[in-house]
DNA sequence: GTCTATAGACTGATAGAC
DNA sequence: GTCTATCAGTCTATAGAC
């Protein structure tokens, strides 16, 4: 109380709770380590007597968002104790609440991904399969084989709704600006999606694909 | 073809289309005046004698991709003589061969509407309304009331086509590497698309909305 | 128009006092 | 652990020769 600024955790907890803003808000390039220092309040050569390097210190942010960005989306499919549809209502669900609150992350992960996609597996340890996709693929095959659902390429689905959740966090300040609407208009819209994309997404998977080169007369 | 170096072009183009690619792969901050120089195979002091600043050019260069990116979109809208599907349906089918061409034109359009959001209006000229959007409204507003689509708030499908269409490209490294496509392999998937979206997105649009706090049984 | 050389400013990192 | 002072390297931009 009595000290000269009033800070929440240590030192080093405070540099990496700035550093995490300013490089997601601005990135590794643009952002300078006095940038850090002041947004966090320490001196600027605590930030390397701590984490030695800007870049070490990215790095060590950059994994973190990533993996908050990704375990929610693998985390979609990985119960194996759900449907398919139900698995899906909840993991949107807990997916927009994190990107409300995090409105940034979106865009600093796909920049990271675009940039240095070998961080993915080297850094992160994002690899190509895991037991999620597995259960996942299986219970996609018994419900197309079952006729439950339209035999559609599941990377087609998987891209569906993670655009239509994620993509609005992308896009805000273009489709906000567009509708004339507020922050906080614009976050209730992300809340009906919630429920409106499971919708969406269980119509187009129950609904027939037209054939290639017959008109759709249904 | 007896010159030290064949060129196409003048040299003020070569610098342009070079600090296009590099600008648009690594953004301002990570852009190096000489890397621009390297790529084009000019003299480093050329680019500030034909564009006097790096800060110059990338707006030059800016504004022209947003414009690229934007106008395909509005160009959805702003047709009179089509219905909202047939419109829909040519939209998306040239917007994905662009996509296709320009497969690093989203996230870089992305991360100027975000770091930049101003720029919009001031410098692109991107304004809150205009003649498209009120025509797309009319024409919205006329298939409501005859109960031909569901009454479901226009900005949740203006978001969903452009996060279908345009996600998968910002994704791509990350969706690749999921399901260990190749590039090819990938590019003929967003061709399948051209006839999926509109598809879905009329599935959508026709398919009646659960109402809240109610169980969906149709 | 094109080149070399360099000015002038900024950045990441550290030495050393406290 | 925290601070000040500063170094060494890099960057944009330009002066001036050709």
């Amino acid at each position: 109380m009595a000290a000269k600024k009033q800070h929440n955790g240590s030192t080093e907890a405070q540099i990496k709770e700035a550093a995490r803003r300013v490089f997601t808000s601005k990135g590794f390039a643009a952002t300078r380590t006095r940038d850090i220092a002041e947004e966090s309040g320490v001196n600027l050569a605590l930030i390397n007597y701590y984490f030695r390097s800007k870049e070490n210190l990215y790095n060590i942010i950059m994994v973190e968002q990533v993996q908050l960005f990704l375990h929610s989306v693998t985390g979609i499919l990985n119960d194996p104790t759900t449907t398919l549809f139900t698995k899906l209502e909840i993991a949107i669900d807990h997916y927009i609440d994190m990107l409300i609150a995090n409105p940034g992350l979106p865009i600093f992960v796909m920049n990271e991904v675009n940039n240095n996609p070998e961080n993915l597996v080297d850094k992160v340890g994002f690899g190509n399969h895991n037991a999620g996709d597995l259960f996942i693929a299986k219970q996609w095959l018994e419900m197309t084989m079952a006729g439950e659902i339209q035999p559609i390429h599941p990377l087609h689905l998987i891209s569906n709704v993670v655009a239509m959740t994620v993509f609005p966090f992308i896009a805000a300040p273009l489709l906000r600006n567009r509708s004339g609407m507020s922050v906080k208009e614009y976050n209730e819209m992300m809340l009906q999606r919630k429920k409106l994309i499971p919708h969406w997404v269980k119509t187009i998977l129950t609904t027939p694909v037209p054939e290639p080169n017959k008109p759709d007369r249904s």
